[in-house]
DNA sequence: GTTAAAAACTGAGCTAAATCATAAAATATT
DNA sequence: AATATTTTATGATTTAGCTCAGTTTTTAAC
């Protein structure tokens, strides 16, 4: 892929487990005793912008959205999928608050780390730490793109980026049951919910997807992302 | 300050030095050995999008702009002053180019190091690493703020905010020589060179700001503040 | 010191996209 | 099954901010 193109910059996709592989049985066996498992409903907050980052969170099982909280409109900088690290933009020195809000799009099981563990396990073990610098670099990566995607492009990119995204890095596949509303796409997007109506009506008439009830397909891969990069 | 307002979002702060200072002697005869100085003219670019991530760079003694490249407009992500490590990002797995350009808006002083060394460095030394993960996550929470500003604030919103953040961040003054065009204000801003010529007027009129050849000087900085924090 | 070029400024018109208003369809609730 | 509520849809209007066109001022070059 060019450098120069920023699509599928909704979400990022590697998995985030190995982290984990790096640590000794001992501290993993640290992690396990200092971690609760927890299940969050649809549309639930898992955690809160400006509130104290005690914990590290690792999203078992689930989507969520991740977001800047703003007035009058939230601005979603990632939405993350499953076997994803979640919060860890927040552990640096002389901040102990997360930075960002997340909650649910569907029900989702989340592993709560404590901090402190987790930031002992960095200064202790410098295999982890890389691969946590690998994931943060990663998280950056996309998060570029997205700023530009949002910045730069006009509506249509913006939506047929999202879409592609949708389908590249969350769902995986052409066809995918969308548990989002016009309006979660209009945050997503940071459009209207009327312009992302207007949009996807465009699309459907141009066969470039096909919508029936909350599932859509996207029929003109292509296309689509031509769109997408043009903006 | 409150953490849902986003101002100051040009750029970090923290010097960036200390990292270094975890390294061990042999550690940083390492370094020494495995880097070189440079020195750029203003408006040189240092680093450029998508070519190969060779080496880190520490900004010694200037002022840079760090973006992305567009067609037809670039996006800057941060300008840095003195004493801060660029390219980071670049450093993960399965990449090696970097991830933006970079250039000088005044003649500066580069140390470039091998980015090799650089990973050998993080995988051996964790506290080391520990560091390096602070920096990152500063540098995050900061883009975040701008990616806010730029998505979220208008106009007079988005100048003040750049104003304040060259006051506070850069030039740590309420008085300073500003070595950037009108033109350069706007891609800093995100907004057409005329538009912040309009608006510096109002800005003027209002008594907020006085400007005298390059020279600008705060003379309300709480309405500054105010005007930044509304959008 | 004169010319050339770049930067700063000003006003008019245009446009992408938001907002507003209202209706239809789909879902949820009783 | 009937009602209420949410979501989707569509057209009309408004607006923030860009582009364009032209002028003045400043800086650079000769």
């Amino acid at each position: 892929m060019n450098t120069t193109s920023y699509e599928n910059t909704c979400a990022n996709f590697v998995h985030q487990t190995s982290c984990f592989d790096q640590l000794t049985e001992q501290e993993q066996e640290l992690v396990a005793k200092n971690q609760v498992r927890v299940v969050y409903k649809k549309g639930e907050t898992i955690c809160k912008q400006g509130a104290f980052a005690s914990h590290i969170m690792f999203l078992e099982e689930g989507l969520v959205k991740i977001y800047l909280e703003g007035n009058p409109r939230n601005l979603i900088l990632t939405i993350t999928p499953s076997n994803h690290l979640v919060g860890l933009p927040s552990i640096y020195e002389g901040n102990n608050t997360f930075l960002y809000s997340v909650s649910t799009y569907v029900d989702s099981t989340v592993k709560l780390i404590d901090v402190n563990i987790f930031k002992q396990l960095i200064r202790q073990n410098a295999n982890f730490a890389s691969k946590i610098i690998n994931v943060l670099n990663e998280n950056t990566a996309q998060a570029y793109g997205r700023f530009f995607c949002l910045t730069r492009k006009q509506l249509h990119g913006r939506l047929a980026d999202i879409l592609l995204c949708l389908s590249d890095r969350i769902f995986k596949s052409q066809s995918f049951n969308l548990p989002l509303s016009r309006n979660d796409l209009g945050e997503l997007t940071s459009m209207s919910t009327e312009s992302v109506i207007r949009i996807m009506k465009e699309f459907k008439d141009d066969n470039m997807i096909k919508v029936s009830g909350k599932t859509i397909e996207i029929l003109d891969y292509k296309k689509m992302q031509k769109i997408s990069e043009v903006g």
